[in-house]
DNA sequence: CAAGTGCCTTTATC
DNA sequence: AGATAAAGGCACT
């Protein structure tokens, strides 16, 4: 067992960091976080301002936890008005993790139109089926599929996971990563919109898909994915910054044009700056449990 | 409990 | 350019 005590003023939540939709592959069993990145699994739990942890080093732990993002000076740069304020009051503490970009990109593709509960049933699925076994902690972990392996895979077998029509976009995308057609390496240094668009090119990557990689695993904070919740919260609280026209317009329809997308995005990388995409968690997550709460009723 | 609606959208087609 | 439809199937009401 190792852990980290986490540095005075930089919050972090453990919890709400793993709970809130950005990773699809942790689950919480006891008071423990259990979960595989690459081909190591491990297990993490919280208490107070100590982290504790065993089959991982402190060192990959501060990294894939995003630990040394200085929070508090985000939460200030984002800190615009009174909505995304109560946001960061609520769930102070989530951090953006630094995903796998292979298994954030392929989740993302999968994540399309499901809801999470279904997305993680699908990535489960998806590892049982086409990655490695491993047992640690008298736990079974199963390591994201290769390239190699979803670009060997059968149309039928992907079905068999629950894809659905997603089935032949990561197939495809998996092709271009396993012919070495396609790699994460010159993205990491193109600028933000050559790295989007690059994205752009692979099947089943769209707008929201292209931005949530991004954010999710490039470290590019000034992504800010657009998802029905998203547009909510524009609808609901930052209608005054569109036309009136504009904002009925995207509110009565059920899906964006790419036009109306890149709108509302660059909104947010405008309206809060070079760390839009925590403000988009925090507003997205906020949203999110207010909405539970409201059902509790 | 059945049936309807919605889902962290993308693509194809007009 | 912009609108419209189709695309699994699961989860929730």
């Amino acid at each position: 067992m190792e852990k980290i005590v986490l540095t005075p003023n930089q919050p972090f939540d453990l919890d709400l960091t793993l709970s809130c939709g950005q990773a699809f592959r942790w689950e919480k069993i006891g008071e423990w976080w259990y979960g595989i990145v690459a081909d190591n699994p491990f297990k993490m739990r919280q208490n107070g301002n100590t982290l504790e942890f065993e089959n991982v080093s402190p060192d990959f732990v501060e990294k894939y936890f995003g630990l040394t993002d200085d929070l508090p000076s985000i939460l200030k740069q984002i800190a615009k008005d009174k909505h995304i304020a109560e946001a960061i009051k609520a769930v102070r503490g989530l951090r953006i993790l630094r995903q796998d970009p292979w298994e954030c990109l392929i989740s993302y593709i999968c994540a399309t139109y499901k809801n999470i509960p279904a997305i993680k049933q699908m990535l489960f699925k998806l590892s049982k089926k086409f990655g490695e076994k491993t047992v640690f902690d008298n736990r079974v972990f199963y390591t994201f599929p290769t390239p190699q392996k979803l670009a060997k895979a059968s149309l039928t077998g992907l079905v068999g996971c629950g894809l659905g029509y997603r089935a032949k976009y990561v197939a495809e995308t998996a092709k271009r990563f396993a012919s070495g057609e396609f790699n994460f390496e010159g993205l990491k240094a193109s600028p933000f919109e050559k790295a989007r668009e690059a994205l752009l090119a692979l099947p089943g990557v769209g707008l929201k898909v292209a931005d949530c990689v991004l954010l999710f695993s490039l470290e590019r904070f000034e992504a800010f994915p657009v998802d029905v919740w998203v547009r909510r919260i524009i609808i609901k609280y930052y209608a005054n910054h569109f036309e009136d026209k504009f904002m009925e317009k995207v509110s009565s329809k059920k899906s964006l044009t790419k036009a109306e997308y890149e709108r509302l995005s660059l909104f947010g990388r405008s309206y809060f700056g070079r760390y839009a995409g925590y403000a988009q968690e925090y507003l997205f997550h906020f949203e999110r449990t207010m909405d539970e709460k409201h059902s509790l009723n």
